[in-house]
DNA sequence: TATTATATCTCGGGT
DNA sequence: ACCCGAGGTATAATA
């Protein structure tokens, strides 16, 4: 499952992980060392003790001793090298698109963790952006009486209103949804849609912006570009999923039996 | 510096991992798992075969055996709990602000990993945004003749514009600047400044948008908005700064002898 | 493939 | 403490 070989000679560990690299097994370096990088941008990282993650699908991470972001690193690796040179165990990782390059000079290893990990286990992400507006979508009278909401996802300009309706007088309405804190940014996003929308159709739409919160700039944005906004209470949506997902009787019969 | 235990019983465990979180030490348990979260948004992950890094100021990362990005993470940990229940050992990794909880649930664990790192080492990045910005601050003739900085991380509203100037006319000139390709994104944010600076002043500003280069709804949007963009070239830019650096006479000079 | 927008984004810098 | 914007962001979805 998983083996772990304190590192006498270089010679030993060059084999260990050249092995482990192709079985493509999970396998974790623990020593000291310098790393460079080059191709987006570019980096060096002087001498210091590290580790360095190489997984099974050959993504690469290398932390330091502290933080949650790792220091260097490579997502898709078309080829991963190890050799010895100078009396140093050089990691070579190329990735190809976008071309990039990270250099692991390890001077001391330590030890190796290396196995094959095996994970069929399932992941769900809960109260994310999508399920908000799935929620809102189902239930449009938490924005406004009389919204009717006709898509989801609409295609305006070259990007994606989060939903689109009418109001009760039949004025199109754009909605832009922020699952934690609405800054400028998403009133510049939401304010993009409603100018493109305008000069597609010579309407004038509403321009909605959906949030637990707003920063007070954001605020002042919206009411200089002629948007809206609204605050949302993440824990009534939740209740209403939850109401609907218990589909035996009315939203009132559940919130009456609670 | 390092070492590795192989679990024998889960009480074993539980003392080894209780006095390396004790110790500030790396930590990484692999085995058997399921992972809970709870905060911003909420996620399960079902049983599989990871391992946790704690790190030696508490952050915590979820690895599973593929891929770059974590599975569930805690980047600032108030509180790490390490308890046996239900025949498993479990891991509550609590962080305060914002309010969140992370709980492992290892079934099994098959080893673990724990020691002191020491990394002094320094990291350097380069031709990061900032650079690019300072560059160009430095060398205005690499926009437009005639063009002349005087503020760089200008105030305007409540952002920032990477660049203020003026141009030849001495009218205003505002300057965005994206390192690798400039979206419709980055033209929103140059209009927006364009805006608020137009607004506040009463003299309209030109907006420029530099980057190396742009997506073509990203050009449509700088013409709609009467905006304007210059592509740059990193690695004339690159000459520059080297050029400033070796300091010994002119940029003719440098470039004449390469 | 290119483009767009999200993310439990994280992180640093500024007010 | 909040807010803003960058990031080698990565990642998923969509045309």
């Amino acid at each position: 499952m998983i083996e772990y070989t304190k590192c006498g000679s270089n010679d030993q560990c060059v084999e260990v992980i050249k092995n482990a690299i192709r079985n493509k097994e999970l396998l974790i370096i623990f020593g000291k060392c310098t790393v460079d990088y080059q191709g987006r941008a570019a980096s060096k990282l002087t001498e210091g003790e590290r580790f360095v993650i190489i997984k099974q699908d050959g993504a690469i991470i290398i932390h330091r001793p502290t933080g949650y972001s790792p220091v260097n690193w490579q997502p898709n690796t078309s080829v991963i090298e190890v050799v010895e040179r100078d009396n140093k165990i050089v990691i070579t990782a190329i990735r190809n698109k976008p071309r990039e390059i990270v250099w692991v000079y390890f001077s001391e290893i330590y030890g190796v963790i290396h196995g094959k990990l095996v994970d069929l286990g399932e992941f769900v992400m809960y109260m994310d952006e999508n399920e908000i507006r799935d929620i809102l979508y189902e239930n449009p009278e938490l924005i406004e009486k009389g919204l009717r909401f006709l898509e989801k996802e609409k295609s305006i300009g070259n990007g994606y209103a989060d939903l689109f309706g009418v109001d009760k007088n039949n004025t199109p309405v754009i909605i832009e949804i922020k699952r934690i804190s609405a800054s400028r940014e998403a009133v510049l996003q939401l304010f993009n849609y409603v100018k493109i929308y305008e000069n597609m159709t010579g309407v004038k739409p509403r321009g909605i912006l959906i949030a637990p919160n707003f920063t007070s700039s954001a605020i002042e944005s919206i009411h200089k570009l002629g948007l809206e906004y609204k605050e949302i209470n993440l824990q009534l949506l939740w209740k209403y999923k939850k109401a609907k997902e218990a589909k035996h009787g009315t939203l009132l019969e559940f919130f009456q039996k609670k």
